[in-house]
DNA sequence: CCACATTTGTCCGTATGTATC
DNA sequence: AGATACATACGGACAAATGTG
């Protein structure tokens, strides 16, 4: 027992946190994988897992060259 | 054009279609990484990351041990 | 227009842990 | 005790898009 929360679930519910507390709001840039990994003390790999988990669920968005961004904003679609 | 569809995605996009079109029922088991990696041409890491999305999206769940189980059955909860 | 750095996106292989049989 | 199978984490490699000089 005493389940361990996985490290890319952590970081998921964290800044799903943050988006819904409006500390992140729509259309705002989120950190680089580089600068996510480095502040949640995982692997690039592990925040790239988690991004793509939160992609996945439409909260936020990802642009190639850009980074990657909150969803919600009516520039966003 | 011509939009070349990421391989984790086509694996859940097919999977979901299996289930959606009732060839998966609710509490059926389905391959094993290593099966859905040789049937879809893929690697073992690929594999994992589209069952971590269908998993995510409670399409279906897994049991370490056991094997990957499509959800809604009334067992499964 | 071209070269370069930055950043996201995808894919792979491996290692380790945990649960089941 | 050993084999099987899922779950997590890491690192490396390459592509594609963007912005800058």
């Amino acid at each position: 027992m005493a389940n361990r929360t996985a490290d890319y679930v952590r970081v998921v519910e964290t800044i799903t946190a943050q988006i819904r507390a409006g500390e992140l709001k729509p259309g705002e840039k989120l950190p680089t994988y580089a600068q996510l990994a480095d502040q949640f003390d995982v692997s690039v790999s592990t925040a790239q897992a988690a991004l793509r988990i939160l992609r996945d669920r439409g909260l936020v968005e990802g642009h190639q060259g850009k980074g990657t961004y909150v969803a919600g904003s009516p520039e966003t679609p």
